[in-house]
DNA sequence: TAATGGTAGGGGAGGAAAGATCTAGCGTAG
DNA sequence: TATTGCTACGCTAGATCATTCCTCCCCTAC
């Protein structure tokens, strides 16, 4: 395609106003367009809204003066790039205000490290010593080597600084092998370095985070490249796509802070799309065969509510879509080749969909490479960049496991909705169908993969009607992302935690913690180690649950909760990496206890605030003290996209506070501290059990009150009071004023909080409960359950609904006999095979690879496997099935089957063990602490329906 | 390779182990 | 009277079944 023209050097005046420029005025039109609009007119399709539909290029570009006009835009995406043989740069590239997109190029940023200076090396021997380590690791490998003071960020050793060596690379690829080397005690120099003798290095991270950290760059930031410090590059010498693309050094960046005014967000282009490919029968759609026959696009401004592009690419004919453009193409590789051409013209800077990065791109681009396409895989923004998708492999205790694909796009950013689906919400499908669902209230129609190729070759109404469904579902990610912000709040996370936005996706927890840990400690003189160690498998001791005392209570039940209980034991007793103490520092200083430092209950020592101020509390302190700017903000906002901002900001907020405590504790991780996390959750422990002594000790009979208070359970921040009062505002009364008490005996700033009443209150066990919610005496908030079936994904929809309805019946309509009546009529009902499959259906994530033991979801994933591998679930999926007859005794993992395989092949379904193995221990749980020993002959009615007798009654008798 | 937030806990299912019961096979009496 | 066929019965080892306990696994609470 025709580069757009930088109009740069032009004077000002001359300049075309920064409007929208429509096509049919524009000199430069590419010769694509000039095809797509021949291949519109040959289809005869019309276009209601022909200017708006065409208006794909970027906004012009106004006349930059570059001595006297700053260069201000949002960055997007900040990657590292090295040449062999040039020292290593940084690209940044963003959008401006108006819209135009920018690629700058920062030279002169070099990676570096640290290491502790040994006794006796001065600034004199810096020379010395950079020498050496040039000759050990040829060439000029080490840039420079300076002295500097600074502090260990691990263990308070007192105030003085101490003295550390900061070695400069000249590139990337030597950082690993000469701190390495230097760890590895394989560097002597000297009498300073003996040989043997490792060390430890600091502030180890990735080269581009290095960057932004070092220069106040968070992620999606506002930066501003001042006047005159800039070189707009000349044509011939591009390499992006970019309409504004310049060279500077880092002194030229200005970094706004994300607040303010500042908080905006630039007009991005987003495109959203998908493909239909026409597979064969029974078998996945694979990329070396089958061909890609339709390609949905819709392109949206970021703050519109609207796409401005609404097309479909397809193969063959397709009959007129009103409101969308139609672009046929006979061969397929025109289209591949035509759509990314489109790509590249509307220069989109987010691109999403719905599990595009494992499937459309992908398959696109294997596609491609399959008809031997030699224009099709250059998507992103650097010119001459081959596209392609590479393996990725993710491993979390709080994601999952999940091998997937990335294809990176430069300059552009991705934001798969399946994957924002998987990592936020949990649902029991992840279907583009079942989520719209949920989401948008709204089914879309689901067309087989196998049913696809007989509509496309069936003719242009047929293949209508398909592009209709393509388009569809090209819209649904755009609206998905409208209704959950999700876009909004991924960059705000990326703004309150540093990260860049393709981090959210990618990365865990730990590179956020690790992004402000170091942003903090740079402030502040600090240095981060690099903590090699191994992680451990045993969990140190977390947090109490109160034992429960179980049953229905029909009096309220006062909860009060500690409010971000582990921040704020952070907060108030000070521990941090900075004021972690030993034996030795404590005598060697003369501290004294309870002065300058405190024994946690774990038997840990921690300097006091007075002594210094912990890092991370200062941290937990900007953090907690930013989300409740917010959250008033946000309750003075008037304006819906500033709110939206605004709650995406709190919500990012807490979160980020909340993992803190997880960083410390991660064993496998940048920086575990359990001396951290465990006085942490021996803080905790402690916090419960007295919070419990203290409320049951003062609200008795003894001290005026009109019951003995009691406290039925509780859970790591909680205490569920019982108070004997049956009147809701008494009882909402009493907590307020018991939580208030209990506060004072705590430090600042850890705060008890008074925050509902359950009433009535079904307590089953350790984490299971049920109950109706008030936070007014007037009416309930709603009905809510904790841990039990109906929260959970694992069972059938018809547990939940039948668990959910008894339970409604009971606490709401205290009807415990419609109750009954209910669960034996769906029993009968499940017995009788008047239950819909769909409600049979289990789920389960296949969540490993190596499995101990055989399991129902692991051993039908395999068989389907065996059968299509293609559509198989992998790793990370959430496995579907239905448990069918089969003959006596055989184990539930030979009987579990794929839904859609039984609905084809019309195989049977093991009612019985959906009663036996599903339906009743739940519903006796809940039951039983109302019905007390009534309840099992209640579950005995269940079981003794005349259908049940038959296959039952032999053997038991 | 580099990277991967924590622990507590319920409950389902499979599998091992220990125990109970059944059964095939054998020997023997009659 | 001696030998053989048959049944009944007891015994044993192995098979089978039922139970318990443990572990794995998933998912949730916080």
């Amino acid at each position: 395609m025709a580069p757009i023209p930088l109009e740069a050097g032009q004077p000002r005046s001359q300049a075309p106003p920064p409007k929208r420029r429509k096509l049919k005025d524009q000199a430069d039109a590419t010769s694509f367009t000039e095809t797509l609009r021949k291949l519109k007119d040959q289809a005869g399709t019309t276009q209601p809204d022909a200017d708006n539909q065409l208006a794909w290029p970027r906004p012009s570009l106004p006349a930059i003066h570059t001595d006297t006009d700053a260069i201000v835009f949002q960055q997007i995406d900040i990657e590292e790039h090295q040449e062999v043989g040039s020292p290593p740069a940084i690209r940044i590239y963003g959008v401006t205000a108006q819209g135009n997109s920018v690629c700058a190029h920062v030279h002169g940023f070099l990676p570096y490290f640290y290491i502790h200076a040994p006794r006796g090396f001065t600034s004199a021997t810096c020379r010395d010593f950079q020498n050496h380590l040039n000759t050990l690791f040829g060439g000029r490998a080490i840039q420079n080597v300076q002295l500097f003071s600074k502090k260990s960020l691990i263990n308070y050793s007192g105030t003085e600084d101490v003295a550390f060596i900061k070695i400069t690379l000249a590139d990337l690829r030597s950082v690993p092998k000469v701190r390495g080397s230097l760890e590895r005690g394989e560097v002597g120099f000297r009498d300073l370095f003996t040989p043997g003798d490792s060390l430890l290095s600091y502030e180890n991270i990735a080269y581009t985070l290095r960057f932004m950290i070092d220069h106040n760059i968070v992620g999606m930031n506002w930066l501003e490249i001042l006047p005159g410090q800039y070189k707009l590059r000349q044509e011939n010498h591009r390499v992006s796509l970019a309409q504004i693309e310049l060279d500077c050094e880092p002194s030229a960046l200005f970094s706004h802070p994300p607040e303010g005014d500042w908080s905006k967000i630039a007009p991005l282009r987003i495109l959203s799309f998908d493909i239909e490919c026409a597979g064969r029968k029974g078998v996945f759609p694979e990329a070396s065969v089958d061909p890609v026959i339709q390609i949905a696009n819709m392109v949206t401004r970021q703050g519109e509510s609207a796409p401005f592009i609404k097309n479909v690419f397809t193969l063959n004919t397709c009959s007129h879509i009103v409101g969308s453009q139609v672009l046929s193409f006979d061969k397929e590789i025109d289209m591949l080749e035509a759509w990314a051409r489109f790509v590249q013209e509307v220069d989109p800077d987010v691109v999403i969909g719905y599990n595009i990065a494992n499937f459309d791109f992908p398959y696109l681009l294997d596609r491609a490479k399959a008809l031997k396409s030699t224009k099709f895989p250059y998507l992103g923004r650097e010119r001459g960049m081959r596209t392609e998708a590479k393996d990725t492999h993710f491993s979390s205790k709080a994601y999952g496991t999940r091998d997937s694909k990335n294809t990176e796009l430069q300059g552009r950013l991705q934001l798969d909705l399946l994957q924002v689906m998987q990592r936020d919400y949990k649902l029991r499908s992840y279907s583009l169908n079942s989520v719209s669902y949920e989401f948008l209230g709204e089914q879309k129609e689901d067309v087989h993969h196998s049913l696809i190729t007989e509509l496309q070759n069936a003719g242009p109404e047929s293949r209508r009607r398909l592009a209709v469904y393509c388009l569809k579902d090209a819209y649904l990610p755009q609206r998905l992302m409208d209704r959950l912000m999700c876009f909004i709040n991924y960059i705000e996370m990326s703004r309150v935690t540093g990260v860049p936005f393709n981090y959210l996706l990618s990365r865990g927890q730990q590179i956020k913690v690790v992004s402000q840990l170091f942003r903090k400690a740079r402030e502040d003189n600090y240095l981060v180690p690099a903590y090699k160690g191994e992680g451990s498998d045993d969990p140190y001791e977390g947090a109490t649950v109160l034992e429960p005392k179980a049953g229905y209570y029909d009096k309220p039940i006062a909860t009060l909760d500690f409010a971000s209980l582990y921040p704020s034991i952070m907060m108030a007793h000070n521990l941090c990496y900075t004021t972690l103490l030993d034996k030795k520092t404590i005598e060697r200083l003369n501290l004294v206890l309870d002065r300058d430092y405190v024994v946690t209950p774990n038997n840990n020592y921690f300097a006091k605030a007075s002594l210094r101020k912990g890092l991370l509390p200062t941290v937990l302190e900007n953090l907690l003290a930013a989300r409740k700017r917010a959250k008033a903000d946000l309750k003075n906002e008037t304006d819906p996209f500033k709110r939206a901002v605004l709650d995406g900001r709190q919500l990012a907020l807490k979160i980020s506070a909340n993992s803190v405590y997880g960083f410390t504790g991660a064993t496998v991780g940048k920086l575990p501290c359990l001396e951290i996390s465990m006085s942490v959750t021996a803080y905790g422990r402690q916090m419960i059990e007295q919070t419990k002594n203290q409320v049951e000790k003062k609200y008795t009979i003894a001290n005026g009150y009109d019951h003995d208070a009691e406290v039925i359970y509780g859970d790591t921040d909680s205490v569920m009071v019982k108070f004997g009062v049956a009147d809701l505002s008494k009882a909402m009364e009493l907590g307020a004023q018991a939580a208030a008490e209990v506060s004072q005996t705590f430090i600042k700033p850890i705060k008890l909080e008074f925050e509902k009443v359950y009433f009535p209150y079904l307590l089953i066990s350790k984490k299971r409960y049920a109950g109706l919610y008030w936070t007014k005496p007037e009416i309930h908030d709603k009905m809510d359950t904790k841990g039990i079936e109906t929260v959970r994904r694992d069972n059938c929809r018809l547990v939940q609904t039948v668990i959910d309805t008894c339970l409604r019946k009971m606490l709401i309509d205290r009807d415990v006999r419609g109750a009954e009546d209910y669960a034996k009529n769906v029993i009968s009902d499940l017995l009788q095979n008047k239950i819909d499959m769909s409600q049979l259906v289990i789920t389960k994530a296949l969540a490993k690879t190596d499995y101990a033991g055989k399991q129902a979801h692991v051993e039908l994933a395999e068989r389907m496997r065996k059968r299509d591998a293609g559509s198989a679930p992998s790793l990370g999926d959430r496995v579907a099935y239905v448990i069918i007859k089969a003959s006596k005794g055989s184990a539930a993992y030979e009987r579990s089957e794929d839904p859609i395989y039984v609905l084809e092949n019309n195989i049977p379904i093991d009612t019985k063990y959906y009663l036996e193995n599903q339906l009743s221990k739940p519903l006796l749980r809940i039951f039983e602490p109302i019905l007390g020993s009534k309840a099992s002959s209640l579950c005995e009615s269940f079981f003794f329906s005349p259908l049940f007798r038959i296959d039952k009654g032999r053997g038991g008798e």
